[in-house]
DNA sequence: CATATGGATTGATTTAAGCTATAAAGATAT
DNA sequence: ATATCTTTATAGCTTAAATCAATCCATATG
């Protein structure tokens, strides 16, 4: 049994066609056909089931699998162990992205990463916490970019920056007067938020529910993106908050309605998190210079107060 | 990178040795020299430093040692697999005893079992009920045989038979008249335990635990095995209890000392355990068959309460 | 200095991986 | 029903890789 076989039989698993497998391997059909025989004459089981149209597998087949993949993914972090004693920035490296964070932070630091770091292949995901969670602890994603504190015992944390939250307060809000506004002015109940899954929500929630007692069931506009919440708060639904680095492109009619907080703002912490047996340290070093480098020019607030991302 | 190298690299990293480690892996010692090379030019490290003698891994290698164990194991799985879903009842099946059952249950049952499953190749080794919940965790045991219940989540537990404990009772000792001694005659003052990490020794504990509160520090004896108990017993050190297999081989003097417990018998669980992820079912099922099987004909006792064998 | 130990090197041999060409089996269209 | 297409299997060949026996070479030891 080798490698190269599990690596064939997983390339099957997944194009369910022997041929496109096979171009996928870089080798041709016929290579792939006796390869996956000579395993399975070796351990005298059938692994696909050739009748079917597709290819199927068989039940063993599945067994096999799900622990090829095991294999073939160890088998890689062997390379990872020796990029990391050289020092050697490049490779596949696989990070996951909130959705709150992605499309502000991405294009900030992207091209200057690529720039820098040809060599590094980054396949980027956007995901929820939760997902993010999961996926780490699998070892599905090199590192992720997250509001923190996470309080994960197995996930390590290195902060990028301090994130103040601005309140966005359309015209009719009865607090559009206040020049700047306080966590105490903040009320759940005339404010919109994310919809459910989103930290976001959650830090929200936080900051409000440290001042007033109020009832869960009574938001009732809620979205999916921040840039519906601008909108929805526009048509006078309501106000919202806005992390600091959505307001910086908004037009200046909109501008003209934000409202920061007084010191200390409000804020959340977005770090890069990675698994504590993370092989591939010095990308995320990497990545925590580029993104706090271009970020130092973007944020430069002091005096801020950290708001949990954790639901209670 | 290939299986067969990495097994090189263990082997070595085993022996030292070139020379040896080509013997243990059935090739010539150029073999190895040769594919070791290769495989130090492909990740472009060295992994062993040869002009240490005997030969030393790297630090690098150290860590490709390390990550080269968990895929060569993983490799082997891909066997287990299979196997199990044949039903083939063979292979190496690596399992741990605890010392107070290891003496007495051992003899009754391995000769049995080597004869119906010639095919499995037990590997059996001493170890506390500790030692033998991390090796489950980590892969490096299959099954275990300890005192149940262990109360630990990823770990099952099938229960092979309940073994009562009997009062062992020198005659200068203050209970020698009592034919039938009760669970509340018992004073951990003038009893002997066995030493520390022995969860006979907690289970002992916990018994006298309920009914009456004692100094900790006070006991003064204590030993590593149940013989030596015995002997230290007869000595007039005091009195002990004894496992009730343990019991069997006893000379008819030392019989005679022997005192019951009333109905119901306090009584240790014994089972074999195995990580909830175990492959190798059937081997354990076999296991579970052979030992309940010749503990039937010994152990017939109905009314029993079990006493657990966790530290508090 | 002789000798022993243990890894590296060489060159031949065997094994196995991969290729091209083609057959065979099944599905689909005419 | 026949032709056509799709997809896997097989055959025969080539090339690459693994292994071996023999030998070299460096280092340690008496």
């Amino acid at each position: 049994m080798t490698i190269t076989q599990l690596k064939y039989v997983l390339a099957i698993a997944e194009y369910k066609n022997f041929t496109k497998a096979a171009e996928k391997c870089f080798v041709t059909q016929p290579t792939l056909s006796t390869q996956i025989q000579k395993l399975e004459d070796q351990l005298d089981v059938q692994i696909f089931d050739r009748s079917k149209k597709p290819i199927e597998l068989t039940d063993v087949g599945r067994k096999i699998v799900q622990q090829a993949k095991n294999i073939v993914d160890e088998s890689e972090r062997i390379q990872d162990i020796v990029d990391q004693q050289k020092g050697f920035i490049g490779g596949e490296f696989r990070i996951g992205i909130i959705p709150t964070i992605m499309p502000t932070l991405l294009p900030m630091f992207l091209k200057n990463f690529i720039k820098k770091y040809p060599k590094v292949h980054l396949k980027i995901e956007e995901l929820t916490t939760e997902e993010i969670i999961t996926r780490v602890m699998e070892g599905h994603l090199d590192a992720a970019i997250a509001a923190t504190p996470l309080e994960h015992e197995s996930i390590k944390e290195r902060v990028l920056y301090y994130e103040p939250f601005v309140g966005y307060i359309p015209h009719d809000h009865r607090l559009k007067d206040k020049k700047k506004i306080d966590v105490t002015d903040l009320d759940l109940n005339d404010m919109l938020l994310l919809e459910d899954g989103h930290c976001f929500r959650d830090g929200v929630i936080n900051l409000c529910k440290v001042l007033k007692t109020h009832d869960d069931d009574q938001f009732q506009l809620e979205s999916g993106s921040i840039e519906t919440l601008v909108k929805l708060s526009n048509e006078g639904l309501g106000m919202t908050l806005l992390p600091y680095l959505n307001t910086l492109d908004l037009s200046d009619k909109m501008s003209s309605m934000l409202h920061h907080f007084n010191d200390p703002s409000p804020a959340r912490e977005v770090s890069i998190i990675y698994h504590k047996n993370e092989l591939k340290l010095q990308i995320i070093d990497a990545l925590h210079d580029v993104i706090s480098g271009v970020i130092r020019g973007a944020i430069a607030f002091q005096n801020v107060e950290i708001i949990s991302p954790l639901p209670k």
